[in-house]
RNA sequence: UCCCCGAUAGCUCAAUGGCAGAGCGGCUGGCUGUUAACCAGUAGGUUGGGGGUUCGAGCCCCUCUCGGGGAGCCA
């Protein structure tokens, strides 16, 4: 006869008649005549009951030698046991091994990270790192889920680009036929085209910074999701990006509610989060950080250190708004009430998480981003295209990039974003 | 590129300049309700590489390599 293959997430009910898991042994525990083994499938853990009287000695003897990860399926019956997590466990009648695994070299106790991004191939297989890459994948899937709600089309931006958005040194170049390419470190400016083509678009997918950055917040590779809102001002901007955020963190909150646990998140801060969040100047953060005796003048950046300290001073995600012209990207369009300033705004997550979001309602008159890029240095003819869209039926418009990686990281609560990625690139890691 | 910290058993870590150790993992045995199970036994080491100081270096000094954290920059 042919057993049903069953999946762990699936078990909702008992199964009476016999049923197969198949997976990987997580762990195993033996005490004379009765063990118990994890088994993980890669949709959830259970926990599989072997008796000697019910398979006998030689089974029994044979069970009980198997290796932590060895590819086992597992046949035997379902039934409800309250001393499950899961609430169901598996009595064994027969286990096929696939594969007798060699010694695992991870436990189940403590290691470092050094040695586990070594081996990031096999850690993926750990219970907290399994449930942060699916609060991830739950994550990319409510993103889109909310933006196509809200009417946006997904355009996607090329990955390979022939001229720098944002300043060459820290792109990855590249040979393209014997021309210079270079890796996108945003796909914004494409976005741009395609918002006056669509209307509401986005894109998302990986984006490469060649920056010299060992901190928690970075990655050479990273995904970012970039909206832009045609017709869409700064303070529309930042109502959509509110929008979303809630709707994210509701989600996790909501179907994520088992992988939380697993990380051993706290929960209380993020059901405490709600709209509005407060809007502040960067005149007045300066303010702030001065408070925290941070000595800052006019014109100075807000650094990792003190992204750290205004996130923890707000219980809620703060907009930084309002910033010096000078420390902006080109692109960006100045405060018509305030010339010093761009209409820009980034967004800290609370809990020291700091910048998830970055983003501006972009120039619109062809003369003024004509002037901004001379005075950035920007040779007209790399960006015939872009400076078109203001000769083309030019409109206000706004837009903002979400790093995936620092929100994802945030709802589970995790020290690093490196975790956040199934195989991160950092400075000095390219392998595995 | 710069600053700080680190490298000892497969892993996580101890060891006043004076015999290199523990827990976990491995192996052997015990236990029919274990939850990172527990108990007993056992194997496991060129203390990251090179040089120096010393009667004597895992420990002090120099240097290199690798790893971690941070600065600058950014999502």
């Amino acid at each position: 006869m042919m057993e049903k293959t069953i999946l762990i997430r699936n078990i909702r009910t008992p199964f009476e008649e016999t049923i197969v898991l198949k997976g990987w042994l997580h762990n195993i525990r033996i005490s004379g005549k009765i063990a118990f083994l994890i088994l993980r499938d890669g949709t959830g853990y259970i926990q599989c009951v072997l008796s000697k009287s019910a398979v006998g000695d030689e089974s029994f003897e044979k069970y009980t030698k198997i290796s932590q990860e060895s590819s086992i399926q597992v046949y035997g019956t379902i039934r409800e046991d309250k001393r499950s997590p899961i609430g169901f466990e598996m009595d064994v009648q027969k286990i096929d091994i696939i594969q007798q695994a060699e010694d695992y070299p991870i436990s189940l106790k403590e290691h470092g990270v050094g040695f586990l991004s070594n081996i990031r191939h096999l850690w993926l297989r750990s219970p907290k790192q399994r449930a942060l890459l699916v609060i991830r994948d739950l994550v990319a899937l409510k993103i889109r889920e909310f933006l196509h709600n809200e009417g946006f089309t997904c355009i996607d931006s090329p990955i390979l680009t022939g001229s720098a958005a944002e300043g060459t040194t820290t792109l990855f170049e590249l040979d393209y036929f014997g021309e210079k390419a270079f890796l996108s470190q945003t796909g914004q400016l494409y976005q741009e085209a395609a918002a006056m083509a669509f209307g509401r678009t986005y894109c998302f997918g990986p984006t490469f910074r060649a920056e010299k950055s060992k901190t928690r917040r970075h990655l050479t590779e990273f995904w970012m999701v970039e909206p832009e809102i045609a017709y869409c001002d700064f303070e529309e901007n930042m109502a959509i990006q509110e929008r979303m955020i809630l709707f994210l963190i509701h989600s996790c909150l909501e179907l994520a509610g088992t992988e939380l646990k697993t990380l051993e998140r706290d929960l209380s801060p993020l059901t405490k989060i709600k709209a509005p969040f407060p809007r502040v100047k960067y005149e007045e953060i300066l303010q702030i950080l001065n408070q925290h005796d941070r000595g800052k003048q006019w014109g100075d950046d807000i650094t990792g250190l003190d992204e750290t300290i205004i996130s923890n001073e707000f219980e809620q995600p703060v907009f930084i708004t309002h910033f010096p012209v000078e420390s902006k990207a080109f692109y960006m369009k100045a405060d018509p009430t305030d010339p010093r300033v761009v209409l820009a705004a980034d967004l800290m997550a609370p809990e020291g998480y700091g910048e998830i979001i970055g983003g501006s309602q972009r120039i619109d008159s062809l003369e003024d981003l004509l002037t901004k890029m001379n005075q950035y240095g920007l040779k007209q003819e790399d960006y015939q295209w872009y400076i078109d869209l203001r000769r083309f039926g030019s409109v206000p418009h706004s837009g903002y990039g979400m790093g995936l990686e620092r929100f994802v990281g945030w709802m589970g609560g995790i020290e690093h974003i490196r975790e956040a990625i199934p195989f991160p690139r950092t400075i000095e890691k390219i392998y595995p």
